[in-house]
DNA sequence: ACAAAAGTGTTCCCAATACACCCATGG
DNA sequence: CCATGGGTGTATTGGGAACACTTTTGT
C-alpha cells in the first residue's frame, strides 16, 4: 500500500527531551539508534505522526513505546525544518519537553531492544541528526520556564523536602541560594502544604511538603504570578 | 506528476499572524478568503512549506506572496496539529507571528487578487480553520515577550517618541504607565540614544529617540536582561 | 491667551539580600 | 559525643510606585 499526493510532502516527526533527577543531577532520556544512519549514536526518542493522532498525541505515544515512559509532563517545545537536518529525506520535526519524577529506576529498552538510558546533561555524548540542538533549546526552555511557573515540581517525587526543591533549582539555573531567603520565599506564595511526615536518613528528619495544584489555579485567577 | 510514499503523510503549512499599530490600534493582518471551504471568510496568510525552503523561509515567501510584507521582524509561535483542523484533509500548520513598523498605507492583495486589511485586533471577525485559536496564541506571546524582550520597538517607526513608546505598551499590556517612572525605567536603560531631531504637530515638539540594536547585543553579553 | 502635550524629582515602602546560630538525629 | 543536615529571624538596602507642576508650541 502506498500513498500519493500531488506534491511532494515533507515527513512529519516528533521527538522528545525528557528531563529526570538522577541523583541530584539533571539529566535527559536518550536511546541509541540500532540502524543508519547514525547507528551505535544517541538519540532523542521519537518517530513519525500517525494520521489519526495529534502531534501531543504522538509524541506520548512514542515516548510509551520507545521508553516505557506515560503520564509525564509534556510541553510543545519548538518545530525544527532545516531542510537538510535528516540526511536521506526532508523530515521536520516537532519537538516536546518532558519533565518526569525520580529518573531513578529507569526505562526499559523498546520493543525494538534498542537500548535506552539517562544522560547528565552535562555530560553529553554527541547526537544524532540535530538532536543537540533541539537538546540546547529545551535546556534553554526549562532553566526560562522554571523560573516563572512552578513546573519544577514535576522533577520531584510527590512528597519532597525544602532541600530537595532548593537542591533542584540551584541544579537547573547553575546558581545557588541563600537557605532562609529561598524558603521564606517559596513558603510566602502559600503553594505548598506542609504534611506531618518526615524523611529519614542518617540524620535530622525534614519535613515534607507537596505541591498544591488546585491552589495555584485558585491564585492564578487572582492575578498571582509565580516568580523564581 | 505526483508523488509517492509508503505512509500517509499529513500535509504542511505555516500560517502568519502579523501585529501592526494602526492608529494606535494594535492590529492584525488577514486575507479575505477566495475559494472553499469558508470562503469569503477572513484568514492568516500562509500556505504550504515547499521542499527546498526551511519553515521560516515558507513563512516569509508566503507574506510576501499573499501581502507584498517583506523584511520584518519574524518568530516561530506554536505548531498545530489537531486531526480536524482543516477539513479537508489532515494539515499540520506551523504558525509565526510577526511586527511590521507602519501599519499605515498597508498590503496589496496578493497575485490572486484575494483582498488583504488590518484588523484591529479587538473587534476581529470569526476566522477560517483554527486561526482565531492561533491569533489567540499569538496576541498571548506577544504580550508576555514584549514585557521581557525589546521587541515593541519593531512596531515603531525607526525614530519615535517616549510617547509613542509608552503608548504602544500601554496598548499592548492593557493597562497605564505613571509617565515619569517609565521613562525612568527606559531611560535607565540606555537602550535609546536621543537624537537632535523633534517631532513635529500642532503641539510641543518631542524628542525623537532610536533604539541601538547594537548597545543591546552588548548590555545582553554583560548579563543585561530587559524588562517591562 | 489658551489648549495640549512634553518634560522633570522626591518621598515612601516593600521586597530582596546578607548574614549566624541552635536543633534534632543516627551512628 | 560528634558529624551532618534541618530549621529559624533581623537589619539593611535598593528599586518600584505614587505623586503635581512648569515648559513649550501651535492656533
Amino acid at each position: 500500500m502506498s500513498f500519493k499526493y500531488k506534491y511532494a510532502r515533507p515527513a512529519l516527526t516528533v521527538d522528545c527531551v525528557v528531563f529526570g533527577l538522577l541523583e541530584d543531577c539533571l539529566s535527559v532520556l536518550l536511546i541509541q539508534r540500532a540502524a543508519p544512519p547514525f547507528q551505535g549514536d544517541w538519540a532523542l526518542p521519537g518517530g513519525f505522526v500517525e494520521m489519526d493522532e495529534t502531534l501531543e498525541e504522538a509524541a506520548r505515544r512514542e515516548l510509551q513505546e520507545e521508553t516505557g515512559l506515560q503520564d509525564l509532563f509534556l510541553e510543545q517545545l519548538y518545530t525544527f525544518g532545516d531542510v537538510k537536518r535528516d540526511p536521506r529525506e526532508r523530515i521536520v520535526s516537532v519537538a516536546y519537553y518532558g519533565l518526569v519524577r525520580q529518573a531513578a529506576h529507569p526505562p526499559h529498552a523498546g520493543s525494538d531492544a534498542r537500548s535506552v538510558a539517562w544522560h547528565p546533561v552535562d555530560e553529553l555524548p554527541s547526537l544524532a541528526f540535530d538532536h543537540s540542538q533541539i537538546l540546547a533549546k529545551a535546556s534553554e526552555r526549562l532553566q526560562a520556564k522554571v523560573q516563572y511557573q512552578p513546573i519544577g515540581f514535576e522533577l520531584l517525587p510527590q512528597k519532597f523536602t525544602l532541600t530537595q526543591l532548593q537542591i533542584l533549582y540551584e541544579t537547573i539555573l547553575g546558581r545557588s541560594f541563600d537557605k532562609r531567603n529561598f524558603r521564606k520565599k517559596i513558603m510566602g506564595m502559600d503553594l505548598l502544604e506542609s504534611l506531618e511526615e518526615f524523611s529519614s536518613g542518617p540524620h535530622r528528619a525534614a519535613r515534607l511538603y507537596r505541591f498544591n495544584r488546585r491552589r495555584y489555579q485558585m491564585l492564578l485567577k487572582k492575578g498571582f504570578h509565580f516568580e523564581l
